[in-house]
Formats: C-alpha cells, sequence, structure tokens
DNA sequence: AAAAAATCTCACGTTAACGTCAAGGGCAAT
DNA sequence: ATTGCCCTTGACGTTAACGTGAGATTTTTT
C-alpha cells in the first residue's frame, strides 16, 4: 500500500534544469547516458529528457564517486550497477519464480562488491587522517615559528 | 652539532630505481620536473638525474596530494611552494638581515596557506565519513535481506 | 503563427597527465 | 675498448571527460 500523504508525483526537470541544479553542464548529463551511467526516466513526445528526483540523486551520486573516492566513469558504471542489482533483489526477492539459493547467490555477490566498495572508502579516509596529521603538524611548526616572537 | 649516529650521506638513486621505488614512471618524474614540481638534488657529470630521500619524499608528497585530494598538478605545485616557503622561514628566522615584521609577515601568510589545505583536507574527510555512513546502510540493507532468509 | 529560447544529435576540438618511440650519449662489467 | 644496459632530450601519440559549435526540432512566449 502506498502512503497517503501529499504527492509530487512528478516535478521532471529538462536537461537545463536538471544541469543547473546539480552544477553540471548538460554535455556531462549527456555523456553520462551514452556511456550508461544514467538513463533520464522518460522523455518527452518531441524527444527531449526528463530527469526526475531518483536521476538526480544518481547523478550526485556519480560526482561523489568521482571526487570522493576518485573512480573513473569505468569504475563508477561497475558500482552503480551493482546499486541497481541491489535494489533489484529486494524487489524480486519475495518472487516465488526465483529460487531461494539463487536468490541467495546474487544477494551475497552484491554483497561482496558493496563491501568490496566499503573497504575502499575505510582505506581512504585512513589515508586521509595520516595526511591530514602531517598537514597539522606542519601548522604547529608555523605556529611555533610565529608565537616564538 | 650533527648527531653521530650511522650516516648514509647519500644513497642517490637514478632515475630508473627512483621510479620503481616509488612506483611511477620515469616519464612522470620528467614531467614532474619539467612543470617545476622536483629537482633532482643532482646530477652525474654525465647529465643523468640523481633523487635523493628527500626528492623520493616529495614525489610522495606529489602522489598523496593527487591521490587523496583529487588536486591537479598546478594546484599541487601552489602547496609544494608553500612547503618549501616553511622550510625556508624556518632556516631564515633567526637571520638578522631581514626585518621583524616582513619575516612575521611571511610566516602568517605560510600559514594561512597551509591553514586552506588542512580546511579542504577537513571538509574531504566529512564528505567522506558522509559517503561511508550511506555505503554501510546498503550493506545492512543486503544483509537484512540475506539473514531474513 | 511567428519569433525566441531550449534541446536534439552528430562531430570535431581541448586539456591534463602522462605513454611511446627515435636517435643519440653515459656507465659498469667483461 | 667493446658489449649491453641505462639514461638523455625531443617530439608525437593517447585517453578520459568533457567543451564547443552546427544545423535541425521542439517548446515556450508574444
Amino acid at each position: 500500500m502506498k502512503h497517503a500523504g501529499a504527492e509530487q508525483p512528478s516535478e521532471l526537470l529538462n536537461i537545463g534544469a536538471a544541469a543547473s541544479v546539480l552544477g553540471v553542464s548538460e554535455r556531462a548529463l549527456r555523456y553520462y547516458q551514452q556511456l550508461g551511467l544514467i538513463t533520464p526516466c522518460g522523455r518527452t513526445a518531441g524527444g527531449m529528457r526528463r530527469y526526475s528526483e531518483d536521476d538526480l540523486a544518481r547523478v550526485s551520486r556519480i560526482r561523489e564517486l568521482q571526487s570522493l573516492l576518485g573512480l573513473n566513469l569505468d569504475e563508477i558504471a561497475v558500482v552503480l550497477r551493482n546499486d541497481d542489482r541491489l535494489a533489484e533483489i529486494r524487489e524480486v526477492y519475495h518472487d516465488e519464480r526465483t529460487g531461494v539459493e539463487q536468490r541467495a547467490e546474487l544477494a551475497r555477490e552484491c554483497l561482496a562488491l558493496q563491501e568490496h566498495l566499503l573497504s575502499t572508502v575505510k582505506a581512504k579516509q585512513a589515508a586521509l587522517e595520516e595526511f591530514r596529521a602531517d598537514v597539522e603538524a606542519r601548522v604547529a611548526k608555523v605556529r611555533a615559528v610565529i608565537d616564538a616572537k
């Protein structure tokens, strides 16, 4: 059963609005689509792309994976495909047509990839923490020099 | 007074050894030099580059700034120049020929840049922490699906 | 309905950060 | 002193991630 709250079923944006909201170029959006990273949820009769809330979130994810983890778009494609599988698994999980062992296998595979991503994040965090200590030490040094006046 | 321990005054590496130790290409080392990011501490009579321990550390720093903060080589140049100034300040600080106010001014400028770098690091850490929570939530979701068997 | 603004699909251009020869010179070992 | 490997300086090639028109369509505004 769907929730009964106020619903905004569609506040779809065309590419210009989407780009400006996200702070990326229109070209980038088309490029991501070309690589299969996103597919706008629909098009107008005339062929103009419409972006949903989820589409925007997906693009945000792409930028985060780029800027935070330094992944390239091919690597990001892998991550996103796994995200999609996760969503799919949750939907199909109670479908009786799929074998129990088969579903579990899919879920475990998916989990492995998510955990791999997590370990990547953790590694980056650890490295960053070390780096930060380094920078803070430098700052302290300059401070010492200044305060020794 | 210098310390009295065992000293290895020079274990200078030529470019091939340096590259393999650092895990970067020779081309990259030459390229960094071309951009003014590093200058090997010396050359042989015949013109071959010699890299000192400090040179290697500097290259490591470059790679960290690339991979951890995602800076490009121009931005890294700024950071490195400031690092150099910090070292210079510490050396020259007790030189009587420089005016007191002048030295303090230099140090403050240097501090500002280091602190800017630090804030960049902190911002990245915060973003990464959020991202990690996100990934962990996903992992938990898959786990829930699996355990619900 | 006509003009103006936004999008569409090619398709070539750009930039950073190197990769990859090519033609020579240096260096350690035999 | 010669063999064989490492190094030198150009100089052109490559790849990812878009940028930038051009020319046709679609949508919005007047």
